[in-house]
RNA sequence: GGAGAGGUGGCCGAGUGGCCGAAGGCGCGGCAUUGGAAAUGCCGUAUACGGGAAACUGUAUCGUGGGUUCAAAUCCCACCCUCUCCGCCA
């Protein structure tokens, strides 16, 4: 399944180990790099002491298939090449127990991050790059979303609670609706106006996909897996989008290719309990449209402005307030060298909440996943892939009822959104 | 789920133990022929990793992983996928 190389460029953290580990600093907590470089060593050892036996035999081989045409006496040979192929199957097996040991660390190290990213260790650090719109003004106090959507009657977290359990919700009328407006409306503009293809993807995907995009092996905890398949429910349709060209070289005319998928999310949230607790923000199952570029690698970081450019214009159409920040190095995701965070205004706790994650991946994935190109030079190499949600539609919905709400406890509708919604201007109770 | 057939290079397709990284064809590239083209002819045409300045060279790869053997596309085992029929089902 996996190819040699893979994870972060094995060479260069031969070459440049101290660099590696310095640009990796708070990332690299727990690596044995000791441990890596020497069974890199050995692995490049073990590998040429078996090609040059293999090639031994080769000869020796054909030499016996001579000696049997001419009729002549090969046993001697054969005899000796018995003792060849011993040497060869415990090499081999050595050699096998080394990349397994040498993958094990290898995969489990983080992206290296972008020269541009800030240095920090928690969000804290993270730096804002715009602001857009303003937080709408309310002459009474704000509700929460949860509150507004339950006494709409258009969520039930106690009926959902009951079917399936914590964090799960059912919308129902009016906030089907608008879940499915939005749904419809976010991929219709990233198909006719940024230039998306839509796809339609498995929701459940192999542990190979998982491990391409990163979430394997570090991450298993937070997936849901199914019990008698080894298959796992996917956390983002980032894991089935970008897996669409595992091990495979496309064409570099067909570049830049950019996908986009709508998709229910699923995690398990494992490690924060206790934390948004109410309402829609945190689910094991949310709904989401995602976009996914692959770039050649020279364009990758223009390519990151314009793909988090299509997620804000999502924000702008529903005039929603919201920031950009480029979140820090010990805030970024695992397989990300830079990350912009969308975080849009909610007024009724008064914070910024990430509502979209764009992210350059530089050749973190494509390296594990096998996805290359090859140029007109005929040399093949790794693609960049990027990716961002535009949006997360559950916290959209979140957004939509706290911006949007009236003083009688009513809900506007965007107007991009009413001719999702057969015209309707307003949320109100449902009789 | 049961029974059967099959998975070989960009494509089609031959190949049941050695001279097979793989015939032949198609496609593609170059050259010749031509005023130009078609047709024709000749030559070339997989990928990855390692060595070499390069020419070149070593190893691996015939769905995947194991095994047998001095030697595996070829034999054995397991798994995956595709197709046909049956069952079930939206």
């Amino acid at each position: 399944m996996l190819q040699w190389p893979v994870m972060l460029d094995i060479r260069l953290i031969r070459e440049r180990t101290e660099e590696v580990k310095a640009r990796l600093g708070a990332r690299g907590l727990n690596i044995d790099w000791d441990l890596l470089l020497k069974l890199d060593q050995e692995r490049r050892d073990l590998l040429n002491a078996v090609e040059e036996l293999r090639a031994q035999r080769r000869t020796a081989s054909d030499q016996i298939a001579k000696l049997k045409r001419d009729k002549k006496p090969a046993e001697p040979l054969v005899e000796e090449m018995k003792s060849v192929g011993d040497r060869i199957a415990a090499l081999e097996d050595e050699l096998r127990s080394c990349e397994a040991d040498l993958n094990n660390i290898a995969l489990s190290i983080p992206n290296l991050p972008h020269e541009s990213v800030p240095i920090g260790v928690d969000a804290s650090a993270n730096v804002e790059v715009r602001r857009w719109g303003k937080p709408p003004a309310f002459s009474f106090p704000a509700k929460p979303h949860w509150e507004l959507g339950e006494a709409l009657g258009i969520l039930d977290f106690e009926r959902a609670a009951r079917m399936t359990g914590a964090r799960f919700a059912v919308y129902a009328g009016a906030g089907a609706r608008l879940e499915r407006a939005l749904l419809n409306f976010m991929l219709d503009l990233h198909t006719t106006e940024h230039g998306y293809k839509e796809v339609l993807p498995p929701y459940i995907v192999n542990r190979a996909s998982m491990t391409g995009t990163g979430q394997l092996p570090k991450f298993e905890d937070d997936l849901f897996r199914l019990a008698d398949d080894d298959l796992m429910l996917i956390p983002t349709a980032e894991v089935p989008l970008t897996n669409l060209h595992r091990e495979e070289t496309v064409s570099e005319a067909a570049l830049p290719l950019r996908y986009t998928a709508f998709s229910p999310c699923f995690r398990r949230e494992a490690g924060s309990y206790g934390k948004d607790t109410r309402g829609l923000i945190r689910q094991h199952q949310f709904n989401k449209v995602e976009l996914v570029t692959f770039s050649f690698p020279e364009t990758s970081y223009e390519e990151l402005e314009v793909l988090a450019r299509h997620a804000e214009s999502v924000l702008q159409r529903l005039h929603l307030h919201y920031r950009v920040v480029t979140l820090c190095t010990g805030d970024m995701g695992f397989a990300a060298a830079k990350t912009y965070d969308l975080e849009v205004w909610l007024p009724a706790q008064g914070v910024f909440r990430e509502i979209s994650s764009c992210s350059n991946f530089e050749a973190f994935q494509t390296r594990r996943a096998g996805i290359r190109y090859k140029g007109r030079d005929g040399k093949s190499a790794f693609l960049h892939t990027l990716n961002g949600s535009a949006l997360a539609i559950g916290r959209t919905f979140v957004a939509i009822l706290e911006n949007y709400q009236q003083a009688d406890g009513t809900v506007i509708i965007p107007e991009v959104l009413r001719p999702y919604m057969a015209g309707m201007e307003r949320i109100t109770k449902e009789t």
